[in-house]
DNA sequence: CCTCACAGGATTGATGACAG
DNA sequence: CTGTCATCAATCCTGTGAGG
């Protein structure tokens, strides 16, 4: 349909961002806009595959409008209540014909004329009834990308999501020193090496924080310590992830060391 | 500071309306 | 009959604020 610059094709209605990808495609006037985060899926190109996942997912189960529907709309600019059915007046400003037209494809208009003349009040009638006429030789839908219809039209249905998606707590923010989302390093005063620290953000609540000094504990087990520090505080907030590599890891370095 | 949902503006081609 | 302009609708793009 009309359009700005298309992307490729690969890439329709995918729009690359800083954080990751962004999927956005109208249909029937609703936007279905869905974002996919590097951070969230682990790297750029899975964040991409997800986003193609869910593009194709909805091209075919969402098709485009028909043209013909589209061609029959009345739009606010219309004044004679037929799209295309439009009359030719005179200088005197009485009606000299009713004409329908039809665009229906590059270098094919159609056109018909039906003069008050000839055909007295019923031009109107006869020109509504060739527009309608017209619209029969209007077939297909509307092209919003030139890659649309072979998306929509592929046999196999799209992948399925294999990656589990990232819940905001497992996410390693890009400053992040520890690897670990929620365990930081804070420098000590003076001759001080240091701590591990973990710090949980709470909804409605202050957030919880408990330090591990290095110390007493040395840099490993510190750390190790704030690790399991920060999977006590995720589970107090009855938001403890499952399956998270990262945890698991950790938690058996810790028990090693126990 | 980062991610992400949401909103809205810019851009563009298709189409209708209209003038000559 | 043909050309031109206005409008529409979808894509493309950017900004903002909430939540963590």
């Amino acid at each position: 349909m009309p359009q700005g610059v298309p992307n490729e094709a690969d890439m329709y209605g995918i729009y690359p961002k800083p954080w990751g990808f962004e999927v956005s495609l109208s249909r029937a006037g609703v936007r279905h806009l869905h974002q996919f985060g590097i951070a969230q899926w682990g790297d750029k190109e899975e964040a991409l595959r997800q986003a193609r996942a869910r593009r194709d997912a909805i091209v075919q189960s969402i098709p485009p409008a028909k043209r013909r529907v589209r061609a029959e709309k009345v739009r606010v600019n219309n004044k004679t209540g037929t799209p295309g059915v439009t009359p030719i007046f005179r200088a005197d400003g009485s009606v000299q014909g009713w004409r329908a037209k039809t665009y229906i494809g590059p270098g094919e208009i159609l056109r018909a004329y039906f003069s008050t003349n000839e055909h007295g009040d019923a031009a109107q009638t006869l020109a509504i009834y060739a527009r309608a006429s017209q619209l029969d030789r209007m077939a297909g839908l509307t092209r919003p990308h030139p890659a649309e219809a072979r998306l929509r039209e592929r046999t196999e249905p799209p992948r399925m999501l294999e990656a589990r998606k990232l819940t905001k707590t497992e996410i390693v923010g890009r400053n992040n020193t520890s690897g670990v989302p929620g365990v930081q390093f804070k420098a000590g005063h003076g001759e001080h090496p240091g701590y591990w620290m973990a710090i949980t953000g709470a909804r409605n609540a202050r957030s919880i924080s408990k330090a591990f000094s290095i110390k007493t504990h040395g840099s490993d087990l510190a750390k190790a310590l704030a690790v399991a520090e920060r999977v006590r505080q995720l589970a107090a907030k009855s938001a403890i992830p499952s399956g998270n590599e990262e945890f698991r890891v950790s938690s058996s370095q810790l028990d090693a060391r126990q």
